[in-house]
DNA sequence: GATTCGCCTGAATCTAAGC
DNA sequence: CGCTTAGATTCAGGCGAAT
């Protein structure tokens, strides 16, 4: 029961078509945002953005399975005073294209960068937007529940007569049985909101991307031996939880140096699990 | 030092005509969003939103000061399994109307509604969305503060010689003062992420609109005596708080019920005052 | 071992100076 | 005069060392 891990060194359009088609479960990557990371990637113009990145969400299309999903991490920055539009854009431009836009995630960073200006506060979140081909796709909720909260614990001590008589007036049977499994598990559904904070380590690469944001996504959006791709991987976080977590996984990255790091570090998760 | 409450009933375009040019301070509002609240807005198509809404916040941009700011609470439903991008569009066209998108909060329900489905998970957030006229507005960012967390009193006990270090040598004089404002108010700035939960003893007002809202946005960007105006009123939650605050208020709504059932409540805040 | 404490830094953004 | 770069401002989480 081998776990593969592929590196493509190039450019995500160009190593795109090398892969098959429908051949992919889950997507989940964090492009380089307009107007930064000149150093590694060039840094995209915010005018040039959704031009630049179509022909790349076209490839995604073509390799993703019909059941399987796209996390795209994105978040504009302000330019001269205004929040850049060019996200709004993509995501009208890639509905065109043929995604469906299912969902937008907030990911909530809890530790945002510090700063202060005349007319704005620090800037704590960003989009998580999902993407699908079809509208049934798979996801396995039960892998994220959460623990719940003390209101829980106190809510079911003593139901209030209006949520017994809201709840069963909609659906006849719901609220007493999911009270049962609440007991039972203690867990409840997530929301669309999550709670992380950035990665605060020093290392030499800026993974501002936490472990716990592709794991999230990978549990929720695939099973044992499925396969993920990350088509910017940077520094790797999104294969080395696919690879701990026994999923298959495709990255690609442009610069060298990242992906023979990535090589490295993956080694020991290799011969960890055999 | 009288505390003048307008109330108009009807349309708000035709009503915002009446109101004079750079007049108002701030705009905080609800509309009924595509879809929803049939029985009492007539239900705005998705596809016909932008269409709709573009003649009023042309309005709003007429009477709104340059100084004034714009807060449009707002969030696509789900149509057909995915997100409607009406509010994208709306964005869009906005700025081309000649409004500045400023900033996007995030409003964290923090107890958001109950509800399971395969394919998505519980909504829990809102936007919104800041609009301006000129890029300097009106902030008083001081009024909205809040504690720092326990860290800053352990930090302030005794000032490490790598903070000092850190920040002395970036700027001369920097950080020696600062620390001693972080004593005097042992306060933060907050960020673009709000916390709160949505009113649960609502009563006949659809819309679930938490006081907390609008008196957050009332005292960052306005001070006494300045003016409110809420286009989309409905149980009057923004012009009970204006109130409240000292701001004169300005509400707009096209359901006679709502326009008596404010000013009932009015008055008795009214009297108190004087 | 459990808890505290200090060090470190992260997709920030504005203003003003430089070219 | 427009574009680019430097300087200034400022929180909170995580980790390792110390108690």
């Amino acid at each position: 029961m081998e776990i593969h891990t592929d590196i493509y060194l190039g450019d995500s359009k160009d190593q795109l078509a090398r892969l098959a088609v429908d051949s992919v479960d889950l997507i989940v990557t964090s492009p380089p945002y307009a107007d930064q990371r000149k150093d590694t990637y060039g840094g995209i113009h915010h005018d040039k953005y959704v031009e630049w990145f179509l022909p790349i969400s076209g490839q995604l299309l073509r390799v993703l399975k019909p059941t399987g999903t796209f996390i795209l991490n994105i978040k504009e920055k302000v330019v001269d005073g205004e929040r850049s539009t060019y996200v709004m854009e993509l995501i009208i431009a890639m509905r065109k294209q043929g995604w469906l836009w299912t969902e937008e995630f907030i990911w909530h960073k809890k530790n945002s960068y510090p700063g202060k200006w005349p007319n704005r506060f620090r800037d704590s979140w960003e989009r998580l937007l999902q993407f699908n081909k079809n509208r049934h796709f798979n996801m396995y909720q039960e892998e994220v529940m959460v623990p719940m909260g003390d209101w829980a614990k106190a809510r079911l001590k003593k139901l209030s007569d209006t949520d017994k008589i809201r709840d069963t007036s909609k659906v006849g049977s719901g609220f007493g049985k999911n009270i049962s499994n609440w007991i039972d598990r203690g867990k409840a559904y997530p929301t669309n909101v999550l709670h992380l904070a950035t990665e605060c380590n020093n290392k030499n690469h800026s993974a501002a991307f936490p472990e716990e944001l592709p794991e999230w996504f990978i549990k929720l959006f695939t099973k044992r031996l499925d396969t993920v791709l990350d088509p910017f991987m940077g520094s790797g976080t999104t294969l080395m939880v696919a690879n701990k977590m026994q999923r298959h996984s495709i990255g690609i990255d442009i610069v060298p140096e990242y992906c023979d790091m990535v090589k490295q570090q993956l080694r020991p998760i290799e011969l960890y699990l055999l």
